[in-house]
RNA sequence: CGGGGUAUAGCGCAGCCCGGUAGCGCGCGUCGUUCGGGACGACGAGGUCGUGGGUUCAAAUCCCGCUACCCCGACCA
């Protein structure tokens, strides 16, 4: 097979680059950091969406949509949370352009100055809380459960086709309650909902736990995340569910009057998943002959591809392929009959391994002979000859099966490439040498944490539901009641 | 923004040191043979060599400026 890829061993930085790149996903745009989606890369988009809206529905949500542009003035309100944006976005600053006279090229009109500079968001919790001050007079206005499908821009220094890019792709959820108790338990379902989503759909095992201090969200109280495994052992955070406390609602001035007449500034919520997600599937499961997509978010989950000589030997194979197509289509199972005679059967195998579909099937004049197909299934690479009696069925039960093996295989990947480790010694060999998530006790400090960082790696996640047991700072030998996950991340 | 690199056909590159008017692979088009793992042959199309200036009889090649992109750091879903 000719090589398109470079292989993971060789670089896997070049080898993931080429894989979305080849498999046809996204490419590079005009504007520096800004990508492509291409139909493929976007059809996985929007299966990933599909399921997420579907989760949120069942919830209680409803998708709403707020303007990208946001006032300035805005990001004043709430100081923490501008700490955390106020470096990376893009500002509007003029509404025109104009042909300069001596020039004759198209500029900026220097008279069509804004009054007030416009952000290009960054995320949404300013427009959208400024606009929940208007909603919320009551209790009984309360709770607000909105989601919305939008893109946001932030000027990332250094962006890599869907693990960062300067605009992506993404739905933020944004809640107000009346109580903390309620604002905490819709944090808590949202990382839920990801970890389910992660676990279950995309076959990507995840750790749930909070983020240190130094890491959440800024403006909240509390981050939750889930935090997924690479196959370079390096993490990926893959989803945020914030408790944002009174924080927004102090900012813009949300208040309601409670059940006992008294007023009080509303609880809040937000919580995210974006593009990045691909990325996190891609380098999850895929190897070095392409993409390895798990059935649920496979655009086409069963491929035919007829092999034939001459015109003639095509009717009776095309037959049977769309016969079949129609059964599996029936059965909810999407099915490409790949019957263009401008690609040869190999070129075509080829092409599909490298975009993951997961099973393919191959009809030739044997098989019309024998009543049979050629079945090949995309994550273990097996390929063997089935009877075309019942093969609809038997495909379907196999899309399950290969779901729940790409997921076990990156839960075995990730058992094994996670350490427990009770010295410093042993964490900078985890991280060095062996890669993957070192369990270690931590003191709690900044100071410590900082000293981790001197290692490239952090503090991913204080895990949700770790027992605690006493155990001694791997940095400063204090005493600590419990392990943190500890890796180094995209 | 600091350090390093690159810019030549749609893509990947050679040519530059030592100046003489551009080449290879892939891809693309036509025809034929092929078709159960990225086929083969013949013919063919395609380039103001990133950009502006300079040196020279002559510049992809030497000199100066500019721009863009890539890699490594700080930032980050």
């Amino acid at each position: 097979m000719a090589k398109v890829l470079t292989s993971r061993e060789e670089n896997y930085a070049q080898w993931y680059n080429d894989l979305v790149l080849k498999s046809g996903l996204a490419e590079n745009s005009a504007v520096r950091g800004c990508m492509v989606i291409k139909p493929y890369g976007y059809a996985i988009w929007e299966k990933m969406r599909d399921e997420l809206d579907r989760m949120f529905k069942a919830t209680g949500h409803e998708n709403a949509y707020f303007p990208l542009f946001i006032p300035k003035s805005f990001f004043s309100r709430e100081a923490n949370h501008v700490e955390g944006f106020a470096k990376e976005c893009a500002v509007v600053t003029h509404y025109r352009l104009k042909t300069d006279e001596e020039s004759g090229e198209i500029i900026v009109d220097p008279d069509a100055k804004l009054e007030e500079e416009l952000i290009v968001r960054p995320t949404s919790e300013t427009i959208i809380w400024n606009t929940y001050k208007n909603w919320v007079q009551s209790y009984r206005d309360l709770p607000i459960l909105i989601n919305q499908w939008a893109n946001v821009v932030r000027w990332e220094m250094r962006t890599r086709l869907f693990l960062r890019t300067t605009e992506f792709l993404w739905q933020e959820g944004h809640t107000a309650h009346a109580t903390r108790q309620e604002a905490e338990d819709e944090t808590t379902q949202m990382v839920n909902i990801y970890a389910d989503f992660a676990e279950r759909f995309l076959g990507i095992p995840v750790l749930v736990g909070s983020k240190t201090e130094s890491e959440k969200f800024a403006g909240a109280v509390e981050t939750l995340t889930i935090e997924a495994l690479m196959q370079d052992g390096k993490a990926l955070q893959a989803g945020t569910s914030h408790f944002l406390g009174q924080n927004f609602a102090k900012a813009f001035d949300v208040q309601f009057t409670n059940r006992e007449g008294k007023l009080d500034h509303v609880w809040a919520t937000s919580w995210g998943m974006t593009t990045r997600m691909i990325g996190a599937l891609i380098m999850a499961h895929s190897d070095n002959n392409g993409l390895v997509l798990p059935p649920r978010v496979a655009p086409i989950q069963v491929v035919i591809v007829p092999i034939y000589r001459g015109n003639d030997e095509l009717p009776p194979i095309a037959e049977v392929a769309n016969k079949m197509k129609d059964e599996l289509t029936a059965l909810g199972i999407s099915v490409k009959f790949d019957d263009r005679d401008t690609q040869k059967p190999g070129w075509k195998f080829a092409e599909y391994e490298l975009k993951g579909v997961p099973v393919r099937i191959a009809i030739g004049p044997r098989d019309i002979k024998n009543g049979t197909v050629e079945l090949a299934r995309r994550d273990t690479l097996e390929k063997k000859v089935m009877p075309q009696e019942g093969i609809s069925n038997y495909i379907k039960e196999l899309l399950e099966e290969i779901q729940e093996n790409i997921y076990q295989k990156a839960l075995n990947f990730r058992d094994k490439s996670t350490h427990e480790v009770d010295s410093w010694d042993e964490l900078v060999d985890v991280l060095e040498n062996k890669g993957g998530f070192a369990l270690a006790y931590w003191d709690g400090t900044l100071e410590s944490e900082d000293r981790i960082k001197e290692t490239k790696a952090s503090i991913r996640c204080l895990l949700k539901d770790a027992e605690p047991k006493e155990g001694r700072c791997v940095v400063s030998g204090k005493p600590s009641k419990q392990r943190v996950v500890i890796a180094k991340a995209y």
